[in-house]
DNA sequence: TATATTAGTTCGATAATCTGTCTATCATCA
DNA sequence: TGATGATAGACAGATTATCGAACTAATATA
């Protein structure tokens, strides 16, 4: 019953460790089961941060806080694999936006419903009342966490 | 005003990443500008799952998900550079336990200061209640996204 | 317009990771 | 008890991910 007096609280960026790294494993899983294989964890990384309508290889290095030479290599394997498209950036010659293609749009369908899984698992244990009141509190701290909205 | 149909709701999973990374980032500059700049942080993701009366090579692998030969790699450059030591496990002659040593345990104490100071933040930004909330729900998500303990 | 900055790429080096293999020790069970 | 199989850790070689430096083309600024 009585606790070790060496073992304190876990501080809450180690608690928030464990849920993230299930979601990504399970995810990942999923995709690679459903037939998408060649893809590795640091190309997701920077794939699932490309957005609606594309989005440069500057502001993926920065959101992933690699450097940009490492995402224009991950970004070189998913076009090649067939995963993303690169086109050019209208507004700047100089720039080129990364865009979900056609494997990557497949893939993306198999890791919504992955997603939707585990979080439903999640929201089973803890309860309505305690998921809610988790994802309000990570809501606001993302607000400081994440300089990207 | 209006939100963007196209952007839902973030995952919980994705919800927990910020918090985590901006945490280990803080908690290893701090112990970077205290002098203790020769750890990565690939090292440092083994070194704090080290247990009080020492953890074995296989079990650190088990719990950072990684293989035992890299954990080999990278507590041989811990062992080098005075974070850590390898002693005989009394209880199997094969096996060794790492266990933290004297310059570990000076970047411990930085470590768990800066760790304090950045969940005051936190808590700050949240509230009291929100805060507690937000423990009590990933110390419950924990137990079925963390198998050991 | 000359100069400085930015976006992306290529190149070479290093860090982190894996698989396979090996030795010593432990566990099992016939 | 002794043969057989499993486990702990280490070593070697290959691959992946990452970085910093240097380059080109285009944009922004003074």
């Amino acid at each position: 019953m009585s606790e070790d007096p060496r073992r304190s609280e876990p501080n809450l960026g180690l608690l928030c460790f464990f849920p993230h790294r299930q979601m990504e494993a399970r995810v990942m899983g999923a995709v690679a089961a459903a037939g998408f294989d060649d893809i590795t964890l640091a190309q997701s990384r920077v794939f699932q941060r490309i957005g609606p309508d594309g989005t440069r290889i500057s502001d993926l290095a920065e959101q992933a806080r690699i450097s940009k030479q490492t995402v224009t290599f991950l970004v070189d394997q998913l076009e090649r694999a067939g995963y993303v498209e690169r086109v050019p950036d209208p507004t700047d010659a100089r720039a080129r936006l990364v865009r979900i293609a056609a494997r990557g749009r497949a893939a993306v369908e198999v890791a919504v419903v992955a997603e939707a899984e585990v979080e439903a698992e999640w929201v089973r244990h803890l309860g309505r009342r305690d998921a809610a009141c988790l994802r309000r509190a990570l809501t606001r701290l993302r607000e400081i966490t994440d300089p990207y909205r």
